[in-house]
DNA sequence: ACAACCTACAACCGAACGGTTGTATGTTGG
DNA sequence: CCAACATACAACCGTTCGGTTGTAGGTTGT
């Protein structure tokens, strides 16, 4: 079972960084935490075609570091701060593993 | 010249986001961050060849995630927690982005 | 009603990715 | 010296990625 539960963070883990591997989704994804946006509006700012736009959308929406909410025929797309903060947690669980290793140095000095 | 900065930070941003989007590859930073192994012993504890293991300790390298030291015959692979650290800051901006909106809403409630 | 608009998605293409095997090079220990 | 070991890297292969164009459906304003 706790297995099943690390296989699933894993799998939103690569969601994450994948998408944020790409500045184009980066630069989306600053300008949607700033304030909503619709795809259109998005996609007026880049050199690229909409359907590309739209497609980095929905790669952050489906890693689920954006949502979208319809008015009228617009579909506003809207930064989730807490995904981008639960991804920093993820590297402070990194660091905490470093952390452990310094800890382990300091222990052995001790005995030492 | 600025803007051959942000360009080299987003390249940056690229390498790091790239490697830390395989489980893999997150999986050998762990590893290496808490205490040092040379790239056969990292290999030994995945079910790929030592060419795939090898090849995702040079992606982590090549981001500047992990550096390695040469010990006789063997190559010591070992994490930076400062790279891990900036990674984090990258991050911290993207939540001060969003900041920015509630602070502006905000302004907007006063005036109101 | 209907033309303009906003969005979604399929099909396609070249490049990059994650894996494999095979080969070459340097290092060590007996 | 030389066999075993540790590493690096090239070549290849199927899949995914980031982009394109084209098509189709829902919404709006006149």
């Amino acid at each position: 079972m706790l297995v099943l539960v690390i296989e699933h963070d894993e799998d939103r883990a690569d969601a994450f960084f994948h998408a944020l591997s790409d500045r184009t989704r980066r630069d989306i994804l600053r300008r949607v935490l700033a304030g909503e946006h619709s795809v259109t509006a998005l996609a007026a700012s880049y050199d690229m075609s909409f359907a590309a736009v739209q497609k980095h959308v929905a790669v952050l929406e489906r890693a689920g570091l954006l949502t979208k909410r319809r008015v009228g025929r617009e579909q506003l797309a809207s930064g989730d701060v807490d995904a981008v903060r639960s991804v920093a947690s993820m590297l402070s669980e990194l660091e905490e593993v470093w952390r452990g290793r310094i800890d382990r140095i300091e222990e052995l000095i001790q005995e030492g």
